[in-house]
DNA sequence: GCCAGTGCTATAACACTGTTATTGAGTCGA
DNA sequence: TCGACTCAATAACAGTGTTATAGCACTGGC
């Protein structure tokens, strides 16, 4: 077969894809992950929606594809914060920079967290043994999570942590980071204690990792 | 104005509401929160959509009284947890509950949680502190969270905690179930594990309340 | 220069959705 | 019995995702 197809991935064909991308995450950001209309962002961008079918392949894809920038998004918030010297540091900030990405890209997070599996895309495959394949390759802003516990349970203990043990734990620290915000962002928690219990959180979980209160409320404390 | 109306409650009118969100339910149970059609509703039904909207007033009206089920029925679940005479045992079944109502009603969880805020009753008035209104008269699913985690704090103590402390340690004990339920539903966590997880951290919140960790091993291990 | 071939987009149509105006059947009280 | 009223069924409207059709632009070979 000679394929005389031709490159379908031309750099202006990729540049269209992030451009209907921003123009996407805008609309989610204004109406919400259900309020996305295909119809309303053609208009929005000034073309037809059968330019979202050959570039998507239907709003599934594009949703698929909003997913994926949406756990960039995370991965830069939780780069941002990383400082492998200073485990602790590291930790608490990683902490605060995820509820700083849930209400910055609220609109990106109910999609990311919303539950709707059609928009996960199924082919997984992890080493990892409590967190399934959204850590592994695709998306690395949980392996960075998992760096941090780990490097914080390391800097407070003698012996080095198991990794399935740090998989557990890291997997409990997110799993009460996305309580929380998750309860705040669909309206059950009071917004004005709301950052106030969130950093009772990481006091409570970083000490539960070996570290010292006082160490802990310096870092909350000098924190940005 | 002699209001001419006549009683818009009868037995048999509050009857067909309550078929009507059995059905509802039922529908969301199996194409999920944002799958529930009111033409599939009425045809399932045998009827029009016309008598949803004069029950209900609307999507969101029927959407809003589905949310007050999931709140009665997760209501129930704790209700049928409650220990008062022995507050360890009470904490641990609940929160145990809390993940059986998820995973029996997911359809009603992420309804209930997805962050759709105008399903949420907007006649909000609390007099809890870290809780909006949800906890209060209308939803007392929290307020037993909130009784569960003041007996079991108050249990293993000498003196009795302090009523904001409870509600704040509640909202983490929230959070931490939502959390894990949440990423668990969403399909982020290793299905085989995720029950192994979710003990492991009713057993660090229970220490952490002041129980002792045999204590809490014997109360899951005799836990249903 | 022309011509097939190909990829892409706009247009129009289809099957849905929630919502509403209209109409007709039924019921209740005077 | 008759008027008034409630309520549900029908049909229509605006909106959605998706798909079939057709036309445009652009390439490669002659």
């Amino acid at each position: 077969m000679p394929e005389p197809a031709p490159p379908p991935d031309e750099p202006d064909r990729e540049d269209l894809r992030t451009r209907f991308l921003a123009a996407a995450e805008k609309l989610v950001r204004q109406h919400g992950p259900d309020g996305l209309s295909l119809r309303e962002l053609a208009r929005a961008f000034g073309s037809s929606t059968m330019a979202i079918y050959t570039l998507f392949g239907g709003k599934p894809g594009l949703m698929q594809a909003l997913y994926a920038v949406g756990f960039a998004r995370l991965h830069a918030y939780a780069l941002s914060a990383e400082h492998r010297d200073a485990p602790l540091r590291w930790m608490v900030r990683q902490m605060l920079a995820y509820r700083r990405f849930a209400f910055d890209h609220t609109g990106l997070y109910r999609l990311m967290f919303g539950g709707e599996k059609r928009f996960i895309p199924t082919d997984r495959h992890s080493r990892f043994a409590s967190l399934t394949a959204p850590v592994d390759n695709a998306y690395p802003a949980f392996a960075a999570l998992i760096d941090a516990v780990g490097g914080c349970l390391a800097h407070h203990r003698e012996t080095p942590p198991d990794p399935a043990e740090v998989q557990d734990l890291a997997f409990l620290v997110w799993g009460q980071m996305h309580g929380l915000v998750g309860l705040e962002i669909a309206g059950y928690a009071d917004p004005a204690g709301a950052l106030g219990r969130y950093r009772n959180a990481i006091r409570f979980i970083c000490t539960h990792c070996g570290a010292d209160a006082a160490d802990v409320e310096a870092e909350l404390n000098a924190a940005p």
